[in-house]
DNA sequence: ACTTAGCACTCTGGGCATAGGAGTGCTAAT
DNA sequence: ATTAGCACTCCTATGCCCAGAGTGCTAAGT
């Protein structure tokens, strides 16, 4: 016979909420079912076991915690941490330490993107002990500032490419017969002036109007190189995977078809991709379970954060772990690191 | 009482060869301890399974098989493994298909040694479905031949460097304050000059007398892109790894414990990079269990192959796999990848 | 001298029952 | 409103048994 509850929305009882949060906290630290018992005896509540055991059925029946059977204790439901993660959790403060790890990280005169975003998903997977993905700037929608044509050989030149973002990418391609470095080089310099300020992703169809003059080996050369700025970069290495492996020290991955199921979810590109461009918006935010709406991590959580260049958000880094995952922590983690990053990226 | 044998050294009976190969064969594919009645049901020997069980006696007595336990069948040994790689094994002919997907994977315009690094280890991983392992060409002991600075911003500046190799690498780097691109464009110039030739790692120790008379941020500048030249590209780069998930497929894998150690492994770039450089050899070797002198990689086996860069070994690639891998096809893909490679990083 | 049938023996793994433990939910007393 | 008491449930570990697979040996056959 349930009690009448003052409300479904909200854990109005205090002691109901520090009871919630507290279990929450000792299954996020051990991973085990929470008895009564074990809560009151290990947590100085003023109240026996059995009054402990009310609230608990209270909370199971409000939908904050759940069975997994009868004669277990309690674990808690999404709903259960998407509260704790809304209004329980404690703020986590990082140490002095930790904070000057990730200056120090940045603290390079290098101006890689995609080196920032590699050492990003290192510092990160290090430092929450969770998988960690990065995915860069839609290369896609900057616009083309300048391109470069540095001669190496005499049929081998290295292409630099400038975006309005201040986005550099460089590749080192072989000519083909025929072409010499410095034709290509008059062409860079044509074609920066006809085209800067066009989305790098409109390049590819406005070639045919602006090109269509030049002869034959050099006009697919062009093509293949259009090819490159407009797609490749996107397609293969906006997703950048740190510390997978991580996922492999949390005792519910002990079934290797688990492991396979989250870490082939990493992997596969789109995946990523596809939940990181489903919220735009700004600031820290968990999925728990279910709420990621992907059925290969449903018993996982996700923290994601975003990073700017230029004040706007232009990629997104997410951190996944079990559900029982340590959320504060990994906030204060990942709001240090997504604000440091912005900054750097900025060149400020 | 053990039949007087004729060799310890090699397996002389011709049946007994096709009863190993056979029963490698099997065990291979299913990953099941043989056992007598099996081998001669599933294959046509003319024989019963007593003589195959005399037989595989007396192979277990010359340590070519082992038995997991009194009443299960037997599986190969490390050496019997050996035996059969050396010996038995049919060599596998690739399909014509296989061997152009291959030559189409390097078929492209790209002149960058990572990229082809890239596509190697992902090609190998999903042709033998295998985890693999490719390790770059150690840039320490390449010479320079050619160092660029192309300004892009007035602060920021591209480096290309080029080796006697023809490896081209090339790194965005800010500018300190007061140092100007045109001047570090003119200091690389005089740099050239004067170090043409000279390995990379022996590089920083040089600038203290070729460039002292530089003004302090100039001093700086030069020596963090030294140590760029000289260390960066070997420390972070050198190894990259290939469906390293494939691993999982494998049921002696089952197990998560082993599924760490194992990546673990070939995500510490030190561990591949000693494994793989104390052998310097040309061709195509396997490693099997206890050979590879590694704790962690104990059972498993290795494949390995070298690729060329202007008639000299620079680097190599790795299969990595349980025991009973398919040794055939992937000494096959392992040969025709590493030749293709090779042709192609010569830019012939 | 090799091959093979027969047979006793060994070891593993699945199935099953049992016992212990943990935790609950209810009731009744404070 | 709290709490002690207690019966009840369910999971898990353990021990046991048995079937199945495979061996090794012996003795007989070719």
């Amino acid at each position: 016979m349930p009690r009448v509850l003052s409300s479904e929305v909200s854990v109005v009882d205090g002691r109901k909420q520090k009871v919630l949060a507290t279990l929450i906290d000792d299954y996020i630290a051990t991973a085990e079912p929470v008895g009564s018992r074990t809560l009151a005896r290990k947590y100085a509540f003023g109240v026996s076991p059995a009054t402990i055991r009310n609230e608990m059925a209270d909370l199971e029946e409000l939908g904050y915690l759940e069975h997994p059977h009868t004669s277990a204790g309690r674990i808690p439901s999404d709903k259960g941490y998407r509260y704790y993660v809304d209004r329980l959790m404690r703020p986590w403060v990082l140490d002095a330490e930790v904070i000057e790890q990730i200056r120090a990280t940045y603290r390079v005169r290098v101006r890689e993107l995609q080196w920032f975003i590699h050492q990003t998903a290192r510092l990160v997977a290090d430092m929450t002990a969770y998988p960690t993905v990065v995915l860069a700037p839609p290369l896609r929608e900057a616009r083309l500032w300048d391109l470069r044509v540095v001669a190496i050989e005499p049929e081998t030149v290295v292409l630099v490419l400038r975006t309005d973002t201040g986005i550099i990418e460089n590749r080192t391609l072989a000519l083909p017969e025929g072409l010499e470095a410095k034709d290509v080089a008059a062409m860079a310099e044509d074609f920066t002036v006809q085209f800067r300020g066009t989305p790098l992703a409109q390049l590819e169809g406005r070639l045919i109007d602006g090109l269509s003059h030049q002869v034959g080996s050099a006009w697919r050369f062009w093509e293949e190189m259009l090819r490159w700025l407009a797609e490749a970069p996107d397609e293969e290495e906006r997703v950048t995977l740190g510390g997978a492996l991580n996922i492999l020290n949390y005792p519910e991955f002990r079934d290797v078809s688990k492991v396979r199921r989250v870490l082939t979810f990493l992997e596969t590109e789109q995946a990523v991709d596809t939940l990181l461009t489903l919220r735009p918006e700004q600031g820290i935010h968990a999925l728990i379970g279910s709420e990621t709406d992907r059925e290969d991590i449903r018993d996982c959580s996700v923290v994601m954060a975003s990073y700017q260049l230029g004040n706007k958000v232009v990629g997104k880094l997410m951190v996944l772990g079990p559900k029982r995952m340590e959320y504060g922590r990994v906030y204060a983690i990942l709001e240090a690191v997504s604000e440091e990053l912005s900054r750097v990226l900025n060149w400020a």
